[in-house]
DNA sequence: CGGTATCCCTAAGGATACTG
DNA sequence: CAGTATCCTTAGGGATACCG
């Protein structure tokens, strides 16, 4: 009898849980989490964009890991690449509506952390006060 | 006369976006998606825990990276770190409102992505499909 | 335009050992 | 128990060059 902590049929869904290591929505989780992923997926809520524009919203992004990034996101069916042969060429990145879902939530979370920079600050401020303490003479 | 839209002045409380680059939204985003941050937001939104408990809880984050990943979210102030001086040490880590809120959006996502599970796997299988091409003979 | 390929370097991150 | 310190390896990620 292997180890009965795992209850799970062969043929059922499994139960999925973000903090099994080796749980696929874990992975999921962190594609969408990732550095760029978010920025890219909330990128696309207004809209579809081509690879450069898109390069240009999310401000920083180099076009390798745009590109890594963007791979990832199509694998996990969170947008589609539409490519338009042409000259010059063109790409187009749309959010799939399982995209969508995941971009909303993440706009959420943006939304509350935006609000709250103010309230971050004050934390932020209040930590480095009490981590150094007055210089001691000794 | 609260935030209308833009009427940002010297001294007034800047707009907050996350897309640039040195926003403090932008890095308190990534503080809270980094990789084992959202796991240990998550885990907290389950009641109070103690160092060792956490590691526990959030399979797979060596000691190392949970005490980092903890000390920038008490930087952001998103969690408590209570300390009860005794034999043995105690550590008691909390979330603040800021960090339940900023949770519990969290966990929003993570049950969409629980949820989604089956979805994003059947996205993989066809995504793999559509790549690699049958072994062309030439 | 929309990438991929290569090079290279920094920083993330794991393992282990040690301290209060 | 709750970490910090150290060492070391890997992988993230930027810059550049080049192809379809």
């Amino acid at each position: 009898m292997p180890s009965e902590e795992t209850e799970v049929g062969p043929s059922r869904e499994l139960v999925s849980d973000v903090f099994a290591r080796d749980c696929p929505s874990r992975a999921a989780f962190e594609d969408v989490t990732a550095k760029w992923a978010s920025l890219a997926l909330l990128a696309l809520r207004e809209g579809n964009y081509r690879f450069n524009a898109l390069r240009r919203r999310v401000e920083g992004v180099s076009e390798k890991m745009l590109s890594q990034t963007l791979q990832a996101l199509e694998r996990d069916g969170m947008l589609t690449r539409d490519v338009v042969t042409a000259i010059p060429p063109r790409v187009e990145y749309a959010l799939t509506p399982l995209g969508a879902q995941v971009a909303e939530r993440l706009r959420g979370l943006a939304d509350l952390l935006e609000a709250s920079a103010g309230e971050v600050a004050r934390a932020r401020a209040s930590y480095a006060g009490r981590q150094s303490q007055p210089p001691v003479r000794t």
